[in-house]
RNA sequence: GCCCCGGUAGCUCAGGGGAUAGAGCAUUCGCCUCCUAAGCGAAGGGUCGGACGUUCGAUUCGUCUCCGGGGUGCCA
């Protein structure tokens, strides 16, 4: 059980045995360290709704709690705190329980099944940095949800199918490419081109939707060069997500579920949803309630073509079909909002997702766009769109030259490692450090400084902890004793919270939650490491202790770090 | 036009009705005869964009306003 609920419902107790509703006893961590670990601000909206002394009730509940032997002191502070320090004895038994817990006291979840949908990567398009925010945080949450029990199917869900292969395909007819002859790069090249002249050559744009509702119905000519462009594409898609080690249960594109637009289609009939506007087929999604604008959903375009509507529709009609999930989640870029919306409606009005005695839950989870240091989304020197390929080869040859310049000795066979692992966790940390839903400044020197509230100050305080769990082989750790110095307190009151933050991580889908706790608790064991010198301790159980309560924060750092995906590395 | 999201220290960001608004960077000054100094400590630095309102109490909630970003049917 995590702590703050733990002493919430300990608090709410003590406010209904005297008479108050017990939610009023809502325990948080002080803000003021310097007089108690929890308060507790219930006595003052109780105060007000009774019209008393908030000291006063502030007082009876503090009374209440003074018994109870986890706390050390329980106190009304003007003009209606209750504050709360936690015993040495309870923090300490805890940290034991911890100790002995596979899953630090974090009991499983109810289990669900939750599809979600963290890559989007366009097969006619290099990936870039908005791809590795949509990568990391989405393989974070997968990584936390799996972590805390529930069942889930993580899918990239490929941009394959859309407005782009035609303009592949049209750019290459220009040209006289066959698809046998396009690599990678001449992909990543094409696309760009093809995308810019259909914006100033009426006749090629036309003829690339053409040759999408072309390859949409199914030309088997069209077919056959868009299967190999897509192989094209998958093989360097492939390569960028195993360098970041983020991972799909499935490689589903909007073209796999093609076969299911006709059967989206015929519900939507059936239940008299489509309705002809300007050429177009479109449901009206739009409530009475609606306060922003909610514009009919389009589901098929004047040239009979679909869109990316239709696809995420029959997208989820398979993902009931295949998985019956509990929830479908989406993780992609805020500007996409309005889109998901339309599509969450008309998913349910059409009663796509019900079935099986089940209504599955879909979810739009938004994030901020990535921007350079002047505040304009990220681009290169040039201008152009950063390719996140190069973007990782230049962060991990940045890692290179620090580890290089390490004053430990670092053997030439695993420098390309750690320079991967730090490169990484520089890039992870850098991004999920900031709330999901915000936008953030890209950074790369920022993320990889040698001083800094970053990816590798993490990974660098494990290494240290590590370093010492091995000088210490020849000692037997021992039972966490109460702390001996405010530092180790300090350090001690940090590891209940850690429960608390990964509850929070996922209740609000933000990753971030999990990095500020990472922060203040390797920021408490740099200052217990500097102050206590572990090995040289002449008392044995001191030692003994300590070891163990270093094994702890190793594995609370290991635990949270690696639900971030980030890797410790072996020497830096 | 309408609708969303931001504006907090020089910079990058936390916090989100309550106690003295916090970190990291940068600046200045300290700490390696001792387990990894990619570490630790200290100092300076704030009218929480502006105005009005609700409240015992507003950086936090509401209204208005200024600035920035985004969305607003045949791209995704």
């Amino acid at each position: 059980m995590n702590i703050l609920t733990t002493l919430t419902e300990t608090v709410s107790a003590a406010f209904a045995k005297r008479g108050y509703d017990a939610a009023y006893g809502g325990v948080t961590v002080s803000n003021r360290p310097d007089l108690c670990h929890y308060q507790c601000n219930g006595a003052l909206p109780a105060a007000k709704a009774k019209k008393v002394n908030p000291l006063v009730i502030a007082g009876e509940i503090a009374e209440e709690l003074r018994g109870d032997s986890r706390f050390a002191s329980a106190d009304a502070a003007p003009p209606g705190f209750v504050n709360l320090r936690l015993s040495d004895a309870f923090l300490t038994s805890l940290l034991c329980d911890m100790a002995a817990d596979k899953r630090l006291l974090l009991p499983l979840m109810e289990r669900r099944t939750i599809v979600m949908d963290y890559g989007g990567p366009n097969v006619a398009k290099p990936l870039h940095v908005g791809h590795l925010r949509s990568a990391i945080i989405g393989d974070s949450m997968v990584r936390l949800s799996r972590f805390l029990g529930h069942a889930v199917i993580g899918d990239i869900h490929l941009g394959d199918w859309g407005l782009q292969m035609g303009l592949v395909i049209a750019e290459m007819e220009e040209r006289g490419l066959d698809a046998g002859d396009v690599s990678l790069d001449d992909l990543n090249e094409i696309y760009p081109a093809a995308s810019a002249r259909s914006k100033t050559d009426a006749s090629f744009a036309e003829k690339a939707a053409v040759r999408t509702a072309e390859l949409q119905s199914g030309d088997p000519a069209l077919r056959a060069v868009w299967e190999r462009l897509r192989a094209t594409s998958v093989e360097g898609l492939r390569r960028s997500y195993d360098q970041m080690e983020v991972f799909f249960d499935r490689w589903y594109g909007e073209s796999d579920a093609d076969r299911f637009i006709p059967p989206v289609i015929d519900i939507l009939r059936e239940r008299g949803l489509l309705r002809e506007s300007e050429g177009a087929l479109v449901v009206d999604v739009a409530l009475p309630e609606d306060k922003e604008p909610m514009p009919p959903m389009m589901v098929q375009k004047t040239n009979g073509a679909y869109i990316y509507g239709t696809t995420d529709l029959a997208t989820l009609y398979q993902r009931k079909r295949d998985f019956d999930p509990d929830e479908v989640w989406y993780f992609t870029d805020n500007r996409q909002s309005l889109h998901f919306k339309q599509i969450f409606r008309c998913a349910e009005i059409a009663g796509i997702l019900s079935g099986g005695g089940k209504n599955a839950v879909c979810r739009h989870f938004p994030f901020g766009t990535v921007n350079g240091k002047d505040g304009k989304p990220y681009k290169t020197r040039d201008g152009g769109v950063m390719r996140l390929s190069d973007l990782i080869d230049s962060v991990t040859s940045n890692a290179l030259e620090k580890v290089k310049s390490s004053d430990i000795e670092i053997e030439e066979a695993e420098t390309g490692v750690i320079a991967r692992q730090l490169g990484m966790a520089a890039l992870r940390v850098g991004d999920m450090q900031n709330h999901r839903t915000k936008d953030y400044i890209f950074d790369m020197d920022r993320f990889l400084a040698t001083e800094g509230k970053t990816g590798p100050y993490l990974q660098y305080t494990a290494v240290r902890i590590r370093s010492v769990l091995v000088k210490a082989a020849g000692f037997k750790p021992g039972a966490i004793l109460p702390p001996a110095s405010d530092t180790e307190r300090d350090l001690m009151l940090c590891m209940p919270l850690v429960p608390d933050a990964l509850l929070r991580a996922f209740a609000d889908k933000a990753p971030s939650a999990i990095c500020d706790v990472l922060f203040e608790l390797a920021g408490r064991f740099n200052r217990f490491y500097f102050e206590h010198k572990i090995l040289q301790h002449p008392d044995e159980e001191r030692r003994a202790s300590w070891l163990s309560l270093l094994s702890l924060t190793d594995r609370l750092l290991t635990v949270l770090l690696g639900i971030l995906g980030v890797e410790v590395p072996a020497h830096m």
